[in-house]
DNA sequence: GTAACGATCCTC
DNA sequence: AGGATCGTTACA
């Protein structure tokens, strides 16, 4: 069912170092597939912005992969890394311009790779509509929280450009 | 076709 | 500090 809390295209379709740090504070509905429903607050995300930035997937230009993140902003963008870990990444802006905002951490959970685990997230996900789908959605709780914001993780490949962008943001408990 | 390498996590 | 484990990408 849609709630009348759920964010919708015009949240999701600003540039990714809005939307990232504005998904802080903010609750991800997952309705699990025996109607379960886990509700958590968005703790922790990193943006990943454009095909000039190279820690981005998309700075290898329009793949297979990455076509998702060329999607208007919404779309959950899903891959394996590792061969182990699913991560689930949040399509932002408008279509043609690849972002994505990769949800690191939840109350009570840290760790994109165990996230995905917990919520029961796979690649069947990828492409999924945030704005008009019955197993996900984000709700706002009306409330804005402080927060840091330091460089990503795990990135050290892209350069000194891009590996320093202070582009990881964190609720400031 | 093959090979290298991860936007990670767990166990030593 | 190192292993698990496989999709994506690059290159022959």
């Amino acid at each position: 069912m849609f709630s009348v809390k759920r964010l919708g295209i015009d949240f999701f379709s600003r540039d990714v170092l809005v939307v990232a740090p504005g998904l802080l504070g903010k609750y991800l509905v997952r309705v699990m597939n025996d109607g379960t429903v886990a509700r958590h607050v968005i703790t922790e995300v990193e943006a990943y912005r454009g095909e000039e930035d190279l820690a981005c997937h998309a700075s290898k230009g329009r793949t297979r992969r990455t076509e998702i993140m060329y999607a208007r902003g919404g779309h959950l963008y899903v891959y394996m890394i590792y061969g182990m870990y699913w991560m689930i990444n949040i399509v932002t802006g408008l279509p043609g311009d690849p972002q994505a905002a990769l949800i690191r951490g939840l109350q009570d959970m840290s760790g994109p790779g165990r996230i995905s685990r917990y919520l029961s997230v796979d690649g069947s996900f990828n492409g999924l509509d945030l704005t008009d789908s019955d197993c996900m959605w984000l709700e706002d709780p009306g409330t804005v929280p402080d927060y840091l914001a330091t460089t990503r993780i795990g990135i050290d490949y892209a350069g000194e450009n891009w590996k320093l962008k202070p582009w990881r943001f964190i609720i400031n408990a």
